[in-house]
DNA sequence: CAGTTGACAAGAGCCGTTAA
DNA sequence: TTAACGGCTCTTGTCAACTG
């Protein structure tokens, strides 16, 4: 059976690339997106007599227009205030209590407003940077649940989230599993006999360098799940789903064949292009 | 010293649960 | 029934540290 590393000298061919779009097509659509929001805020910012009072008419209005007006405030008037901190509603006293002091005086941020070209195709772009943030990943598990639904359709049961959602935790899968580990994708027989632990991930850059030393976190959860497996006498298999550029990175390909290699069977890794040839009955099955 | 790897931090949006 | 909350997942820009 082909391994993860005989793949090596070709790697280019067998990973998926998710189309982004190019400068400076994308500013179309950034101004059917954000043009009708800066219009808004350029409302708000007029009838304000303050930072805070501003903040407090952002956050009487319903969403999804007030995370984009709380985003343009977070540019204008506050780089301090995060994600999170602007989230909670009920939090927003305290916000203008502890922050409200660093927030730019509302004056200088009509002037700043008004000093800008209409529209302002800078900071939509900008806005629009982060749009698609995290959806990469998503369009990769999405992929492999419609391949799996294809294949086998209802020959087992596969759990996971299709794109957002809560990972499965395998203690509520695994009886006595002990730790809360997250898994992207779980699959079992119909009688829940558990056959795969699978874990995705869509690299564009680098080599997935948010998780420290991903590699090593890998092989314990390997080196665990197929502990669990023997102990209990379950064909269970672990499955790495990786694909995109940054997979071709660095030592990235060598050390997902090295993982392979140290499951001696147990462990798989397939970009989505490997799935037909690799993902096979006879694995799930052995 | 140039290139590579590692570490950090930021920020968006989805989802299940809770509160109104 | 709907809105808000809190939790979670994911990608990416940037700079520091390392290495040969």
């Amino acid at each position: 059976m082909t391994s993860f590393g005989d793949y090596k000298n070709r790697p280019s061919q067998y990973i998926t690339f998710v189309d982004s779009e190019f400068y400076p097509d994308y500013l179309d659509e950034g101004l059917a997106l954000y043009g009708s929001v800066l219009e808004q805020f350029a409302e708000l910012i007029d009838i304000a007599n303050s930072s805070d009072s501003l903040l407090r008419s952002i956050m009487e209005l319903p969403d999804p227009s007030r995370t984009q007006l709380l985003r343009i405030f977070r540019k204008y008037l506050s780089p301090d205030t995060s994600v999170e901190m602007l989230k909670v509603k009920k939090n927003m006293p305290i916000i203008i209590r502890d922050y409200g002091h660093r927030f730019r005086k509302i004056q200088e941020v009509k002037e700043k407003f008004a000093s800008r070209p209409k529209p302002d195709e800078a900071l939509m772009a900008i806005l629009m940077e982060y749009k698609d943030r995290g959806k990469k990943g998503y369009e990769l598990t999405e992929a492999f649940f419609l391949w799996f639904e294809t294949h086998f359709g209802s020959d087992y049961l596969i759990q996971g989230p299709i794109r957002a959602g809560k990972d499965v935790l395998l203690n509520k899968v695994l009886k006595n599993w002990k730790s809360q580990t997250p898994a992207d994708i779980f699959i079992s027989h119909c009688d829940r006999t558990p056959l795969v632990v699978g874990f995705a991930r869509y690299d564009t850059d680098r080599g997935g360098a948010q998780e420290d030393d991903r590699t090593s976190a890998n092989k314990a959860k390997v080196t665990d799940i197929l502990r669990y497996a023997e102990t209990y006498n379950l064909p269970l298999k672990v499955f790495f789903l990786n694909d995109g550029p940054g997979l071709t990175l660095g030592s990235m390909w060598n050390d997902y064949a090295a993982l392979e290699e140290y499951g001696q069977g147990r462990v798989m890794v397939c970009t989505l292009k490997m799935l037909d040839e690799r993902f096979t009955k006879d694995w799930l099955e052995s």
